[in-house]
DNA sequence: ATTTACTTTCAAGAAATTTTGAAACTATTG
DNA sequence: CAATAGTTTCAAAATTTCTTGAAAGTAAAT
């Protein structure tokens, strides 16, 4: 296979994965081609790739460096923004479990904590409180698991996971 | 809190999270709701709390069997069809697990394959293959440690997890 | 074999999300 | 300070995704 087909490839493969997980399209794709980029892209590096406006460059770009996904990169004598990714795919994974428990794990065990709090003595009130605090327990192990697998170094999953799992 | 409020807070809850994880709301809503239920519920139930049409219902509840999260219960003396949720929720994270690894991780790991043997000794064909190989490792392990955990059974993750990361 | 009870399907409509593009903004240069 | 180079914003348009509802399908009961 050759370069612009297999960047092609990877470009739609990466898109259509961040499609199925509530990433949308484009800002996976614009990460799927600062990840393979041997150097910075500027915004219109980047419109031109994947024939998209500015605006839409412009917002992704930014949705991006929010989540620690991809630096802004100043080149001495040029006054346009460049932009690269981080390339450590542990890091990339770390940041978007970090970004996401923020975003929704912390906010739900919120929730389930209130809800717990449910008066009733009928079974309905009964199965609801039984099953919210099974959920809460869960939550909470995957909060702590996940807390912990973000402070482990970045050599640590890829090299030691497998053995210790065992 | 009362029941009707706690519920309602929950379904909302709930059905925004399916939201940001690439799940239809209504999907994720008829989960929560069968989750909590002390029985079994039939569509027309299902219609009438989430406010549904029946098309909708039937199509979201077909899904949900298909992952194996919703079971079809039939009642003697019955004619009609009732719905209970899958509530453990160790199976409930293994089959969206399954599911997820089958439809998007084995797929992108054979893709990432055909993408390493891409051609070209300049610098941007040597950084793509050298990037598509570190996703393509990583997925590995991944593809493998979530084979490992979903072998595991049921208290595993509750029970142990914890003292083997420390 | 007809009626009745229920389920499934799917085209059209509604809703939600994404994208565009042009105007407003900011900062550097001459 | 005017011109130039670049970035940001956001309302409107385009696209995608979800929902509806009615018709078709299935099967038990009479």
């Amino acid at each position: 296979m050759n370069l612009p087909e297999g960047k092609d490839k990877f470009l739609q493969s990466w898109g259509a994965l961040g499609s199925s997980w509530g990433v949308n399209r484009t800002m996976a794709q614009i990460h799927a081609l600062l990840m393979i980029a041997p150097q910075a892209l500027s915004a219109e590096d980047i419109m031109e790739e994947l024939k998209i406006s500015r605006g839409n460059a412009n917002m992704n770009l930014r949705a991006l460096i929010d989540w620690g996904l991809v630096f802004k990169e100043l080149k001495a004598g040029e006054r346009k923004e460049f932009f690269v990714a981080e390339k450590d795919m542990w890091k990339v994974v770390k940041n978007i479990i970090i970004q996401r428990k923020k975003k929704e794990l912390e906010p739900m065990l919120k929730v389930l904590d209130e809800l717990s709090s449910v008066e009733g003595n009928d079974p309905e009130a009964e199965e609801f409180v039984r099953m919210i605090k099974e959920i809460k327990l869960f939550s909470s192990k995957a909060d702590s698991t996940l807390d912990t697998l973000v402070k482990a170094d970045s050599n640590w999953f890829v090299g030691t996971f497998m053995k210790m799992i065992k």
